[in-house]
DNA sequence: CAACTTTTGCAACAAAGTTGCATTCTTGAT
DNA sequence: ATCAAGAATGCAACTTTGTTGCAAAAGTTG
């Protein structure tokens, strides 16, 4: 195996394209969560807005990555940890912090989200939790 | 005292305008979180869209709403519980919910956020769950 | 390498959000 | 009640974000 992205492509039925690759390698080395706008202006070539939009797409349900939810209305995405091999629909269990000196939305991938208990008559499909602050490298 | 549209701007200092009122009054009635499209479709009267985006933005700033993150990069707002009187920077500390079947987001203020605990070196500032699932009146 | 399918880029559009400025409305003092 | 000062609104114009259809250019499989 070539490397990383392609590996990833693969394994998920994917056809390797650059664009694909481009996008998937810069999650790899990027290491936080990114918005739309962190790849167009992130990537080595060019691509189309429509081309993120759709590759994008097709990650989310390849369950390559996931969607972070923001205050903001911008959708940051990050790589799903390597053990999750469902595809489809994919949720990970961590929690995501966001720092609001530098910025960036990481993955905690050591925490996991409590357990909560909602009212009765209340069922539960997905949790997710975000937490802003200060992240170590900005203290 | 007239209203409780208008009990809360005066409390919040802010003056008292038909949209002001007409929005806080969705708000109040509504019981349930919402974007800027339902208050642009929601309003006895109408407004234009920049009033809206305005009033919600001094709202925020005021403590009156609280904005929910959500992964469709569609912000929604809710009415700030009562007891909450800190003007400026604001922040709930109950879960939201969002039903995938009426699409409604609540606020559930009898379920507050469990403590988590972060790795060494980040600081906590703020933090947001957001469950999703089908909701009482649903099933 | 040839055909078949998939992906890409382009154009055009729709929706979401922002900014400046002139007009209108609120407020507080007369 | 009236009026001036300040605040809020509406309008126009614009930027950003996201979507759709279609033809051209890739990738895949035999």
């Amino acid at each position: 195996m070539i490397n990383k992205s392609t590996e990833i492509l693969k394994n998920s039925g994917l056809s390797i394209t650059a664009g694909r690759k481009s996008i998937l390698d810069l999650f790899i080395t990027s290491g936080n969560a990114l918005a739309h706008q962190d790849i167009e202006s992130g990537c080595s070539e060019q691509f189309d807005r429509v081309t993120i939009y759709r590759t994008l797409q097709t990650f989310l349900d390849k369950g390559i990555i996931h969607s972070i939810p923001a205050t903001d209305s911008i959708t940051r995405y990050a790589l799903c940890n390597e053990t999750c091999t469902t595809t489809g629909h994919h949720h990970d269990n961590h929690i995501h912090f966001r720092c609001e000196q530098c910025s960036k939305t990481l993955c905690l991938d050591e925490v996991s989200i409590p357990v909560v208990k909602l009212p009765d008559g209340y069922m539960i499909h997905e949790i997710n939790m975000v937490v802003t602050g200060i992240c170590k490298s900005c203290r």
